[in-house]
DNA sequence: ATTGAGCTAATACGATGTATCGCAAGGGTA
DNA sequence: TACCCTTGCGATACATCGTATTAGCTCAAT
């Protein structure tokens, strides 16, 4: 019995780690959204069974948890912002920004609490810039609003987008002259303020309508750290 | 062979129609969430199979545009606002009640444009409230910012109440004493400002916080409708 | 050499969205 | 009254999913 009549041993399995499992999904949720990433899937990625992730992971919905925080670094800001303003306008855009990278961001953000090592790092980056500023319920209170604010912001820009790519329409073109039962509603004279907006409106880009609003809200923030002089 | 023999016709299929599935899905979805949610589950509430459903709606996500819309009809205020600043108000706290009632509106809100015939009414109700107070451009902003707003708070706020009710802990509590991993995160003195924010901050009620964060925002609102005097 | 422990892969199960198909009832026509 | 045909419904079927369970295999320790 020669090695050479002897099989190979089976090839012992490449080790995995999260680091590589949350790539993987990653991957595949940018290519085709969040609804392409399965278990199956990702194992088929890492030449694994699926449940071979449950050693790794507890449940799906973990996976995603551990997507999203992988995300969150790509967030965290190179240097500290210069004063609080750009703090928050930096976290602001480079969230926005790690959006439009990976869209499926837009369905999870808002939608369970980012408390990972990345999303703590995040929320400590934010905290620092805006500390001594004023008592830290108002500092709470002033986070906590911007972040609503670009929260709901991407989420509308993503789903606009998304609606754009599948009619192949802008958003504008689409509710003025094409789409048939917008602008049968619009003419029934119903939505008279409705249809006014939607003809007169300007089809600004998305970027600076979303600084724009960003700027508003920060514009409040401001009027509430610094009180105007009595 | 007198009637007595013969048996009964088999009976008719009650008739459907898209009220009566969108009611079901709503019962099913405030029940357990959108997840509880399942063509199955709602034909079988209506004594009907799953694919009956198709002929009144052409796949499931249609069905959570349905749903989305039938809420809107609980937005809709009931007279028209007295100024402005009420007419936007009312709007997030209207809405804010809505995902209050039907949780899944938090995991819907953003995520897909609402125009359906409530969705639009909503709108013009909106829009008519703020008509005429400047260009439509800024009217658009104005509306699209606060918006922006609520959704993200509302979905913060509903986040938060689902991770106290699976914990059931409070957040504060939560963050503070006993979620381990955040203590023993805060420990190790990586996040300064986050401990900080954490160990001093006041577990205010979620309304309040909501409703200050609004009155903010429409102060920035209100210094752009409203151009300072010259 | 044997056993035990720890992973891994395989199998299995129930649920889901949706395509397809056959059928049966009702209405129109001969 | 007999036939057909159209409409819509139910049943069946299929691929996919998350995950529980099970059985096997490899290595370390005895």
């Amino acid at each position: 019995m020669t090695v050479w009549d002897r099989p190979e041993p089976p090839a012992r399995p490449v080790p995995l780690d999260r680091e590589r499992i949350v790539a993987a999904a990653v991957a595949l949720a940018d290519e085709g959204g969040l609804e392409a990433v399965s278990l199956r899937k990702v194992g088929a990625r890492l030449n694994a069974g699926p449940m071979r992730l449950y050693g790794y992971i507890a449940t799906k919905e973990e996976l995603f948890d551990l997507m999203m925080d992988e995300v969150q670094a790509e967030i965290l800001p190179a240097e500290p912002a210069g004063d609080w303003r750009e703090a928050l306008r930096n976290l602001a855009h480079r969230t926005r920004q790690a959006a439009l990278r990976h869209e499926w961001l837009a369905d999870l953000l808002g939608g369970r609490p980012a408390f990972g090592p990345n999303g703590l790092a995040v929320a400590e980056a934010t905290l620092a810039g805006l500390d001594g500023l004023a008592d830290v319920d108002t500092v709470m209170r002033a986070v906590e609003t911007v972040s609503a604010y670009f929260t709901g912001a991407i989420r509308r820009e993503i789903t606009y987008l998304r609606a754009e790519r599948a009619t192949g329409l802008s958003k504008h073109d689409w509710q003025r002259a094409s789409g048939p039962r917008m602008t049968r509603m619009l003419a029934t004279g119903r939505f008279p303020a409705l249809a006014k907006v939607v003809h007169d409106g300007t089809d600004v880009d998305a970027e600076t309508s979303f600084a724009t609003g960003l700027d508003w809200v920060l514009d409040a923030v401001a009027a509430r750290l610094t009180p105007p002089p009595a």
